[in-house]
DNA sequence: CTCTCAATTGAGACTAATTCTCAACTAGAG
DNA sequence: CTCTAGTTGAGAATTAGTCTCAATTGAGAG
């Protein structure tokens, strides 16, 4: 897993004549140990554990090439704050976000995808990603 | 459509035990006249004009009254700032947005919602409110 | 109409996430 | 090993949005 993403990553980088630096690789693995959902702040405090020196505008810069390279992606839940998750290897999935407790549940949802990609073609618009999210309260919190 | 605003959002305000002032009837009447979405800033900046002392402050804090009596409806289309649109009187619609040219495209899909209930369903989830973005490029981008 | 007082306001300080600047540093081609 | 373009850390800058507080005002009571 990992080491499919950094090849992906050494690749991207490499057609970009972009350097391959100890930091870009020690963000990108802190960032793949990580659990579902981080921000870009724990993701600075992560990577600080593995290489103190690593500062807040690298993180911030590999983050965007992470997320450019499809590696990751960016999720905004509306509490002011990005986080990520990993992209690369993993299906497409839309989010279930709890408003009281914060809780994500995550789902696939086939049928959904094709009516989207119906309604684009209805518009002549060709979709490059898109953002469901469903807001409410989860079972524990109803 | 104003008037039945107008009545909305006095009637919210009184059940709050809050005033109508001058500046919430400014703020409200410019919302309305301005055509699809429009910033806090854009807003504040109309309704500079209609009375010069509005501060940035008070359109806020009245974008924030006009959202939660569902006057007005939030959106966040991913560049940094959140728009408004008219809600009140209006169907329920998703959009289509151009990463290209920045178009907006508004859309209705029934079935779309109808298999998200049923998704929430089956997470014994309870949907309150939800966001469906889909981004790519539109007919003129192509 | 006037009084009263809680709600409201404007101005600008403040916050917080993210981006930028720039001099010092380094990956990696040759 | 040498170059050099790309990279980095530190902290300043930016920017949307929120907060503070003294002065003002809407509107019910009299």
């Amino acid at each position: 897993m990992l080491k499919e993403a950094e090849k992906t990553f050494s690749d991207f980088l490499e057609k970009k004549d972009l350097k391959l630096t100890s930091q870009r690789r020690t963000i990108l693995r802190v960032a793949f140990e990580a659990e579902g959902h981080f921000s870009a702040e724990a993701l600075l405090s992560l990577s600080k554990k593995a290489d103190s020196t690593i500062s807040k505008a690298t993180v911030y810069r590999t983050l965007a090439l992470l997320k450019e390279s499809q590696i990751l992606e960016e999720q905004d839940f509306g509490d002011g704050k990005k986080v990520y998750e990993r992209a690369q290897g993993r299906k497409h999935h839309d989010h279930l976000i709890c408003i009281r407790c914060g809780k994500i549940i995550e789902f696939e949802n086939e049928p959904i995808e094709r009516l989207q990609n119906a309604e684009a073609q209805k518009h002549r618009f060709k979709i490059v990603y898109h953002s469901l999210k469903l807001f409410g309260f989860c079972n524990s919190c109803g």
